[in-house]
DNA sequence: TTGCAAAGCGGAGGAGGCCTCCGTATCGTA
DNA sequence: TACGATACGGAGGCCTCCTCCGCTTTGCAA
């Protein structure tokens, strides 16, 4: 499947953008902080606008959560191409994975609420996941290409790697990090 | 980890027991037609007892649908050692993969509801995974025992082929089970 | 710059779900 | 058979969902 842009519908008058914005950011760091049960009223309250507003841009609460993940998942393929501009092959693919621990089916997640609503295999899941692939597959092959990582390995391989790490429950930034890191480690060459 | 008993809270004394079987099969019946998202004051309506005493033995939506999984995952289990006893080895084996088509992270469906409430990898889900890969050990080794599938097959390669037609959205039972006639073919040893 | 049509705003209100409480009913044991 | 313990069930209060409609703001054309 060839990548499609990630669904948006971010309108273009100013205070409708603005709005939109804010009730994204609004959604995002509650479900971060509390998990994904937030009510919609109390996500409206905290972006500063009232119910109706929020049902004239998200006309479900599925809608509101699919926006959100999208916005995370193209912070996520943007992220890959700033470091791809920005670091040494090998440190922008470690950069990007450890941006990304965190994710997964955990307790309350986006992720898992939005697969009872959609699905695991649903159109939108794969969307967002063939765009995270080409992204992450431009950093693996560069760190082939530079002779940094082995040249066996698929980006599969990787990815079920950090979804291992994302899938310990309630796992501690730490020790994610930590897990990673051996990860990363063997992700190397073997020394010849 | 060694198995341990599926947690089942089910009480002794007649009247609570009937209501509590009357209680788990009608939420079972109720989320395979509409999905897990029916109010649980329509699930005690249709099990005909009071939205008090649904919540006098389930003190949580999570704590009802953790009890029909758990019937669920019992049902599995019991068929698996029903099947041993009653079929040839490899019969066996192919009619429980074949009974339990249409378990996953569908569209509103048990498993992934339980998944936003507990995390994909949460005690519950793990007691019940040890159970249901016991009985289909037993069924699996018996099966290479006879001859009649491949000796190197795991059981978790064939969880994953299953896992595979379970995942496909919406999937038509009929293209389901002629996926799995593919999959039971295919453990089949190589003619020789 | 001004006027105006279209789009956006927001909160009250009705419906339904969640959950507790308490008077009544049933069960099971002595 | 009697009685204490346990179970039952639905009213009521609170919260969330979602729509509707009067009011406000935006942005473009004249």
């Amino acid at each position: 499947m060839a990548p499609q842009p990630l669904p948006c519908t971010r309108p273009t008058r100013a205070d409708a953008a603005r709005n939109y914005d804010r009730l994204v950011t609004a959604a995002r760091e509650t479900f971060a902080q509390h998990g994904t049960d937030t009510s919609l009223e109390e996500i409206a309250r905290r972006a500063g606008v009232g119910i109706g507003t929020l049902y004239r841009r998200f006309p479900s609460r599925t809608a509101l959560l699919e926006a959100v993940y999208v916005d995370e998942i193209q912070s996520v393929c943007d992220r890959a191409y700033d470091f791809d501009r920005e670091l040494e092959p090998f440190d922008a693919l470690a950069a990007w994975l450890r941006s990304f621990l965190g994710y997964g089916l955990s307790k309350g997640s986006l992720a898992s609420e939005l697969t009872v609503a959609l699905g695991k295999d649903s159109p939108f899941f794969q969307v967002c996941k063939v765009n995270v692939q080409e992204a992450g597959k431009l950093l693996l092959d560069k760190a082939k290409a530079a002779g940094e990582v082995r040249s066996e390995l698929e980006l599969m391989d990787v990815m079920r790697l950090v979804g291992g790490i994302n899938m310990g429950r309630d796992i501690e930034p730490e020790q994610a990090n930590r897990l990673l890191d051996i990860v990363l480690c063997g992700l190397r060459p073997a020394a010849s």
